[in-house]
This record gives C-alpha cells, sequence and structure tokens, in this order.
DNA sequence: ATCCAGTACTGAATCGATCCAGAAGGGGGA
DNA sequence: TCCCCCTTCTGGATCGATTCAGTACTGGAT
C-alpha cells in the first residue's frame, strides 16, 4: 500500500494539514519545517497528493474533455480536426491544463454515460454529425462547453467558435461560377444521414439536418441562384464518411451520365481529394473542376481549390473561451475569417 | 449547487447505498425502485454520481496517460506522433478508456508536478529526448507505464513496445553504401543535445544521450564500416529539433564546402524532408540522395527512401500492455518488423 | 409451526486529501 | 508588565461517492 499524506504526518510528527501545506502552500509553514516534511516524505516513498482526492476536495479537476462525435482513432486520421487539437492543446499547454480526450462508444446508452463519467471542469466539442445527446448530458452535469458548428438550438449565452459557412461556400461557389460552370455538383458527408452514397433528391437544403453541411450547401446553392442555376439543376451528394474512399464511392458513375457535371464543389478537402482520386483513375479523365473546404496541408500540394479556415486559431480559441470566460457571456460567440484561396484545381469550363 | 447522491436519497425515501446501486448494480435491487430512483433522480436534476468521487473510492480512473516529452502542440504538428496516437486511441476506445494529455511545462519542477498531478492508472510515454525524470515521478505513484524508446536503465519487466532501430537503421545504410556512397552525412536532432545546429565532433556514437538517436546513428555507422568507411569519416549533424526547418538549417552549408557529402542519412521522415527542402532551394542542385526514418504519408509523396514502421501497431500495443496485461511479465517487451522502403530519393552516386 | 435461503435494503466506515476556525507561542510596542 | 498581532500549526468537518457486513422481510420446504 503506497503511504498517504497521514502516514507522512505521522512520520514526521506534525498534522495532517501542515504536509498538505507543504505541498500546496508553502508560506503556510516555516521553511525548515517544511523542507523536513519533504524529505520524510521521499523516504517513505510518499508519491506526493492523491490527484483524485485534491480534485475532489478542491471541486475541479485540472483538465478538460474534448469530445469528438464520432470514432475517436478517426479523428486522428483527419488533417482538420488534428490540426484544430493542436491547438487546443497550444492553449491548455499556456493555462496548465490536460485533454481528457473521451472515445464515443457506438451504443447510445454507453456513449452517454462515457461522457457522465469523464472527469473534467469543461467540455470542448467538436462537431461531427449529431452531438445534441452529447451537450444534454453535458448540460446535465452543469459543465461549460464549447461548440465548433453553429446549432439550431443555440441560446445567446452558448460558447461557439466557428466561421460564416455559408459566406464562406458562397465564396468558392462564385468563384466556380465565375469559371463558367453551370452543370455543376455538391457534395457532403452524411447530407441526408442514412442515405447510400451518390446522388439525393432533396426538394431543398433544409432538409439537411447537420448545420455545417446545411450552411455549406446553402452557400453553394446561394452562388449558383446568382447565375440563374436553380436548386433543382443542381446535382447533390452524398458520402458515407468524410474520407477520400467515401467520397471516391460518392462520385462513382457521375461522369457516365449524359450531361456529367463540369465541377464538383466538396463540402471539405479530405472528400475533395477523394473525388480527385477517382477522376485520377478514370483513364478518360473528364476535365472537372473540383473545389474543397478547409485547406488541410495536402490541398496545397496537389493544387486544390479551396476555403481556407484557421484550424489551430479554432482550437486555440475554443480551449481558450473556457479556460478564460469572457466577462460579457455574449462575447462566447466567435466567427473566424475565412478565405478563398484559388489553386489549379478549378479551370474554366472546357468548351465542347 | 448540483444535487448529490444523498439528495436523491432522501427525495425518495431510501439509502445513499441504494441510489449508488440503482446507478452501478441494478441486480441489487428491485427494478422497480430503480425505476422510481432515476426518475426522481432526473426530476431533481441530479447529474449521475460524481466521476471523481467514484474514482477516489474505486480506487482507479478510467484513463491512461499520455506523456509527449516535449510541448504537446507540437506532438500534434508530427505526423509519426499522431498516428502512434491513432493506435493508443483505437486500443482505449475498445477498452472503453479515455486518454488523457498531459502538457509538459518547461520549468522542471513544474513539469515532475503535472506527472504527479495527472488522474491516470498509467501511462504511455511517447519519448523525445531525455525521459529519465518522467519515469521517475510515474514510479514513484507506482503506476504502470510503457515507453516507446530503448532505455538504458530498462528493467525486464518494463513494458517496452520498439523496433530494433540499429538493425533497421543499417538497413537503410546499406543500400546507400551499396549505390555506391562512400561521403555520407548522418542528421539526428538533438544528437548532442545543447549542440548549435550543424556538423559535430564525435569520437563515438556512445556520446550521444538519447538511445534511439544513438541506436540509429549506431546502426547506420555499422554499415558503412562493413564498406570500409569509419566512423570518423562520417559527418554527423545535429538539428536543433524534429521539423523540417530545423533540418534545413542543419545542412545548410554543407554542400559548399569540399568534397560535399554525397548522401544524407536523416533519423527521420521530418529531418529528411527539411533536408530535400534545402537542396530544392539550392540552385545549383547538387544530386544528393536523402534518406528517412518512419515512412509517413509525405515521405511516400515525394518519393523518399525510408524506413517504414509500424506506427499504429507501435500505439495500439503499447495502450494494449496497459489495459490488458500480459500474464508473464516479461512478456512486456515487444519489437515490431521494419522494412526498407527504397524510392526515388536514393540514387548512385554521380560520377564525376 | 419452524427453519432456511434468498432478496431487498440500510448504516457506518472508507477512499485521500483540503479548508477553515481557532490554539499556541513568540516578539514588539506602549 | 500587559496587550495585541503575527506566524505556525492543529483538529474536525467536508468533498461525493462505494463497499460490505448486517437487518428485515418473503416464501417455500420440512
Amino acid at each position: 500500500m503506497k503511504p498517504t499524506l497521514q502516514a507522512v504526518a505521522d512520520a514526521v510528527g506534525v498534522s495532517r494539514s501542515t504536509v498538505s501545506n507543504a505541498y500546496a502552500r508553502p508560506d503556510q509553514l516555516s521553511t525548515a519545517l517544511r523542507r523536513r516534511i519533504l524529505e520524510t516524505a521521499k523516504a517513505i516513498g510518499y508519491p506526493g497528493p492523491n490527484p483524485t482526492a485534491r480534485s475532489l476536495r478542491r471541486g475541479f479537476v485540472g483538465s478538460i474533455g474534448v469530445l469528438f462525435t464520432s470514432r475517436l482513432s478517426y479523428a486522428f486520421t483527419d488533417p482538420f480536426a488534428v490540426r484544430f487539437l493542436a491547438g487546443v492543446s497550444e492553449a491548455a499547454e499556456r493555462h496548465g491544463v490536460s485533454l481528457l480526450l473521451v472515445p464515443i462508444p457506438s451504443d447510445f446508452e454507453d456513449a452517454r454515460r462515457a461522457v457522465e463519467n469523464a472527469s473534467v471542469d469543461s467540455f470542448c466539442v467538436y462537431c461531427v454529425g449529431d452531438e445534441a445527446w452529447a451537450l444534454d448530458a453535458i448540460n446535465a452535469r452543469g459543465l461549460p462547453f464549447v461548440t465548433t458548428a453553429p446549432r439550431d438550438d443555440a441560446g445567446p449565452d452558448d460558447r461557439y467558435v466557428g466561421i460564416d459557412e455559408r459566406a464562406a461556400a458562397r465564396g468558392v461557389a462564385a468563384h466556380v461560377a465565375s469559371l463558367g460552370h453551370r452543370r455543376v455538383a455538391l457534395l457532403g458527408d452524411a447530407v441526408l444521414p442514412d442515405a447510400p452514397a451518390g446522388p439525393l433528391r432533396l426538394s431543398g437544403v433544409d432538409q439537411v439536418p447537420h448545420p455545417t453541411t446545411r450552411g455549406r450547401l446553402a452557400g453553394f446553392a446561394d452562388a449558383f441562384a446568382e447565375v440563374g442555376v436553380a436548386w433543382s439543376d443542381l446535382t447533390v451528394l452524398t458520402a458515407t464518411g468524410n474520407d477520400r474512399r467515401a467520397a471516391a464511392a460518392a462520385v462513382a458513375g457521375l461522369f457516365d451520365r449524359p450531361d456529367p457535371p463540369t465541377a464538383v464543389l466538396a463540402c471539405s478537402d479530405v472528400l475533395a481529394l477523394g473525388v480527385l482520386d477517382a477522376l485520377g483513375e478514370d483513364a478518360d479523365r473528364p476535365d472537372v473542376s473540383v473545389t474543397g473546404f478547409d485547406d488541410i496541408a495536402e490541398a496545397a500540394a496537389v493544387g486544390l481549390t479551396t476555403v481556407r479556415q484557421p484550424a489551430e486559431e479554432k482550437g486555440r480559441i475554443s480551449a481558450e473561451l473556457l479556460l478564460d470566460p469572457p466577462a460579457d457571456p455574449t462575447a462566447g460567440h466567435v466567427l473566424l475569417p475565412t478565405a478563398l484561396v484559388v489553386r489549379t484545381s478549378t479551370r474554366p469550363v472546357p468548351r465542347s
């Protein structure tokens, strides 16, 4: 059995409180006694105050929970998520706080329990798909949290760090439209949650449940509406995952149809890269323009036109909002700037 | 004030224990009562058992600490580290355990304290440079841990997941030697901890403190010794960080010297990429072969010859060793296979 | 009617610290 | 000399649950 604080106190012949003070409040006792306590502690192998007991008594833990509403191991394969994490950890580092990465089990009850059992002071929720259940659980615990996706049911005091999804998407789309593209396809992950990969029949963008995807699609549509292309003339494709393979699967056969799209606008760079993969494998290589979203490192390497959003910054500010909350509670709503990055993956419509 | 377990007990009119059982041991009470308790709990807004209190009483936390012996935010910029983390999180996911990422402050005392204060059941130590102080702190707490780098003071029961650094390094070096290279430079990060970037005077590989770097350099040297190139004929370079810029700085001016090396063998892909950066900027572009180590995604993209080691696997097995310890304590020493991956960055010596 | 084995629930002890009101002792000022 | 203050240290209450030995009750077998 590891010695406890009490054991040290007994060994030195002082009270428990004094030993505690030796660790946490050096000014509360003479330096001589403090040294003696620390030495004895080392001598009998006392590992220092038990972190759990300390947290219980103090009422806070010193760590912020990071929640990916998808498989945790997946998060590390998503370049944007990784950069976001880098930002979060930078802030955590500065504040001397740890990050608890909580894996979400697929079973709903277990998932809720995972959130309830996390020893943290607050939550940073990185949204992929539906996260309402998680926010409920967090709210039930009364913990502060910040989200990175717009929410339909957000209150004015909710903390949120994001971008103007719609305006940003409209930006790239306008660029594509200006190149003359009129037959275009829009590609998102889980546009309709349980739909199979491929084209979708959507009466409007309102049907899309996930706010991020909805915002981007709406932005795309805005730009094309302005040049006279109606929503019903747009091809909306869904992928069954935010990864290259899923994207390639989603556009399979798309260019074999009559009047194929001359451009594909994807809701993320990863999806766009998947589209390029699919095009690359195609022997005939139709000249299709492709755009992404996020501006991950690989986008630059392959010349992908995309929307840049400050990933690390997003993480950093999210964490900062939790660690150092603004006095004004309504200031917890942060919109970050975005920029259109034009590269070689978008070209004027080929005339044929 | 949030209601406690006691509050629920009072509200329902049962004992604290029974409420506790309602959550943790459903078989200990009638389903009717259990439902009544759970409903009342929800009604009065009880957030469920406090995780910290539970951990204290139960004696374990349900999370494993992940320690990068460098800046945490840096870890997310290192592709190999990220893949390692993906592996760790995969195992954590399977076992329903969380990951606590602990940032290490630069101040030594603070750093030790960070390890002492982490609420975890075990530690996964990803080694970069010196980690002895961290292992000391972990040992003092009596927590199990696993390292990913060979240690000089490792005991037989210590858990370790790694590769045969020396043999693997020898492999690439032999390949380079077989292409005819005899004037070569070896590049590592912090070969001598406080040395400035650039060439080093080392009487032997024993002077290198960090075991991983030492192993790889030794392996490089082995291969060249076999073709008659002595240690003293090798140029050893140190970088002041494991990143591209640091590597570029380390080789600055290297090729302007008389009899410049015809090949650079780096201790990591990131460093090798930095060397390629430096060569790319050089207008004269001397024909220099470059090798890396790790086989990160980008290595394939630029055609870097390297040593592949299973990154995710390393993380996965490390975590598994902690979460599901082998019955035989000496089985905690795992060596993973590596493979030489020959690409275009290594070419025969240009004859001039 | 008696005994026994479950089942359902209770109470006190416990996990390992922190906090706070207060006691003891020493020194300085009036 | 007396009083007050300051420094140093103590004891008990407390954080919020879990655990386990033990009590009360129920129903079936003898």
